[in-house]
Parts: structure tokens; sequence; C-alpha cells
DNA sequence: AACATTCGCAACCGCCTGGGT
DNA sequence: GACCCAGGCGGTTGCGAATGT
């Protein structure tokens, strides 16, 4: 045993990009004889690669049932939806993207996802920023400041499939709490304690992990910590109709609205 | 046209974990 | 318990293509 794998070190291992006459080499043996031990295939399958890399070519590359296309906005919502919830828990993430590989949303991640985020965060800071510097809270005076923030942010305003403006004037949700847009709670609310009605948990990114149990991510609140039903949220929306996470998103108004105000199915997206 | 920069993607590297001895 | 090994994962790199100057 020690002496073959000795043997196996000694032989030279190409590295760098795949040919095509290799992966045919390793589609013919794993479709033929399955994987096994992956150490063991390049022996078998006669290629000069080491056991990770067959195995790392196989299942982001040969592997069946993958799909070639470029990834879609639902499967972009997808993505951001459960980074919010998971971090860069790759692999988590692929199981629920058939047909992507965690290597692909990886890279999909840091070449694009990523940086709309940033600017997304970007409008974030700069409205916390207008909050603090004017020591009030964040109003419907803000909102045309937001709106031209928002036109900073990469956003083609055909992708909003509803009428925003039988929200913009309205004075919140008290008045208008139909017409409100789905509002989804990622990483600030506790599914946990939400479902025993007593908060809403506003943690700003600070708390466990292990309570986020979902996390679209389709709103930010501003202030900070509040923990009390009765309490007013300041809370900034983005909403369209069909898509619940248009990417990039746009940000269209501040709300002052109370948690109270909203039933927990407007609340929940799972 | 030539060069520089940015982007997208495939692949590698190093670390961690779990199973076997 | 210590060690070895394979598999799995996330971070990073390298390179060709695309784009900008």
């Amino acid at each position: 045993m020690r002496c073959k794998q000795s043997d196996n070190r000694k032989m030279k291992q190409k590295k760098g990009l795949w040919s095509p006459d290799e992966d045919q080499k390793l589609r013919d043996y794993v479709v033929n004889y399955g994987h096994g031990s992956w150490s063991a295939v390049p022996i078998n399958a006669g290629l000069q690669r080491n056991g990770k890399s067959c195995r790392l070519r196989w299942i982001n590359y040969l592997r069946p049932g993958l799909k070639k296309c470029a990834f879609s906005m639902q499967e972009e919502e997808t993505i951001l939806t459960l980074h919010g919830l998971l971090g860069n828990k790759w692999s988590l993430i692929s199981q629920h993207l058939s047909g992507r590989t965690d290597n692909e949303i990886k890279n999909h991640w840091h070449s694009y996802l990523k940086k709309q985020v940033q600017k997304l965060e970007n409008v974030e800071a700069k409205i916390k920023s207008e909050c603090t510097n004017s020591n009030t809270r964040c109003t419907e005076s803000s909102s045309s400041y937001m709106n031209s923030i928002s036109q900073n942010v990469s956003f083609d305003s055909s992708e909003l499939t509803n009428d925003s403006s039988n929200v913009t004037n309205q004075p919140g949700p008290h008045t208008q709490i139909n017409k409100l847009p789905k509002i989804l709670f990622a990483d600030w609310l506790s599914l946990e304690e939400f479902n025993g009605h007593e908060s809403l948990v506003c943690n700003n990114g600070v708390s466990n992990e292990s309570n986020y149990q979902y996390a679209p991510v389709n709103g930010m609140v501003s202030n900070e910590g509040s923990t009390d039903s009765s309490d007013t949220v300041n809370c900034v929306c983005n909403y369209s109709d069909e898509d619940m996470f248009q990417t990039p998103m746009k940000v269209d108004q501040i709300f002052n609205f109370s948690v109270a105000d909203f039933n927990i199915e407007d609340l929940l997206y799972i």
C-alpha cells in the first residue's frame, strides 16, 4: 500500500487545464465504473492527474445535469438569500441550486454579486449617515434623497414590474397596510423569537448566526437594537411584484411603521 | 494597432474532518 | 490517543478573453 502510494507520488502528475482527451477518459471511466475511491480513478482511467483533480473536474464540469447557461435572476436571488443566511457556505448554497456547483456559485459571487451587495451597503451607510447627521428619524422627507442615491446604483428600472407610486406618497402602513410591499426581514430577524410573537429583532448582524433560519434580503432596518414590537421601526424597503429580489436592488422609499402592523405571513418567506 | 486593465472562470492549494488502523 | 489517508470545502491564483485607453 505504502509502496504503491510512494510510486504514485513519483509519477509525474499533470496540472493545468484539462484536455478533451483527458475529459473523455475520466468521463468514460466514471460512467462505466463509478468513481469509488477518487485516488484510484486516475490510475485506473489512465490519467496523469491526482484524485483530487479528477474529483474536481468531474464535479465541476463533467458531471451530468450541470447547467452551462448564465445564472438566472431567480438563481441570483436565491444565492443572495442563502448567502445572507449561511455566509460563504458555497456547498450548502449549491444544494439549493440544481445543476450549479459550489465553485460556480462562488465565482459568480466574487465576480458579480458581491459588488452588487456592496453597492447596496453603501446606500445603507448613506442612509444611516443622513439620519445621524440630521439627528432625526428617517422620515419620508428623506425619500427623495434616497431615490437620488438609488439612481447611483446600477439598476434597470424596467425590471420593476409594479407601480410603486401607490405607496410613495402614503403616510405608512398604518393606513395602507394592504398595499405595502412584502417586506422580507433578513439578517436581523430571528425566526425563533418572531414565532413567539414577542418581538421583531433588529440585531444588525451581531446576533447569533444560528438564529437566522431564513434570510431573504429585501429590507433594511435603520434604527438599532429595537426589540419591542410596539416600537416604530424605520425601514428602507425595496419591492417589486413578482421578483422579490431584484438585483441590484432598488431603494424605493423609507417607511415608518410599527411591527405590530404586519401580519406574520407578510414577514415570512421560506 | 498596441498596450493596459478588468473580468470570468477553471483549477490548485491548504486546511479541516471523519473513518480506519 | 496518535497517526494516516481520503474526501470535502473555501480561499486564492493563473490565464485567456473582453474591454478600455
